[in-house]
DNA sequence: ATTAGTGTTATAGTGACTTAAGACACCGCA
DNA sequence: TGCGGTGTCTTAAGTCACTATAACACTAAT
């Protein structure tokens, strides 16, 4: 549909921050940018870029360091690769296939698609 | 993530209308339940169930009838379908393989996976 | 000690979403 | 006509996400 459907902003800054730590941009131990580097990089007010480093501490991703900064724990990435596959095969996979078949499509459609457009990685 | 990333409720309901017209649960013409029996339905506000009909209206899905209902518009399924996949190739399609790749997965992993778990249908 | 960079807390305001309760307008049927 | 079912509108209140400011606490370097 048309609708916005759009996660919250200090959830999409956390997930995104995950995503860097799972691709190996931030390894264990090193600091990640300062709440204002990040708010000023998502165009985010600072509370909102806070909310997100709030919400990685409680689940033991973040460290956060008074005068020093937020550096990423051990076993950080250990940790969400667990629980970005529990999510996965729980609810987004599911979802995924439920839509899918809504559309009368199949894994082998979205693979051949996916290959075709792979190549063009265009984006406007 | 533990996070809500819970959609707005009026829009869920509206998205859960248009699976039914795609899966053929309501026929184009036919009446969709009342406002009041889908709030109660879905144990939801009068309001928060009007919104999600005001949204399927401006896209020409339903048509009101004061004093008879709501009924699905001429062509409704054909402009759910064309938009849904648009939406999914657009965008859940990118988000569903950028996130499968974090993982460390393929579309054949995937496939494996979900015949699997395709005969236990147990949901708690 | 000063400075500039960290994280942290507090207060206030806006807008979107939801609930609640009531009222109004229209249609079909007895 | 009256009744009960539709959709629609209004007003009020509450929650939550986000913004905007400002202030405070800590650390490292000068």
């Amino acid at each position: 549909m048309i609708y916005h459907n759009e996660k919250a902003l200090f959830i999409k800054i956390a997930e995104r921050l995950c995503d860097d730590i799972l691709s190996g941009c931030y390894t264990e131990g090193a600091l990640v940018p300062s709440v204002r580097e990040l708010a000023a990089e998502y165009e985010v007010n600072i509370n909102t870029a806070l909310r997100a480093f709030e919400l990685l501490q409680r689940d033991n991703i973040l460290l956060s360091q008074r005068g020093i900064g937020m550096s990423v724990a051990k076993g950080a990435r250990k940790r969400i690769l667990s629980a970005r596959r529990k999510e996965f095969l729980q609810h987004e996979l599911p979802d995924f296939m439920r839509r899918m078949e809504l559309l009368g499509l199949t894994l082998d459609d979205i693979a051949r698609e996916w290959r075709a457009q792979d190549g063009m990685e265009k984006v406007s």
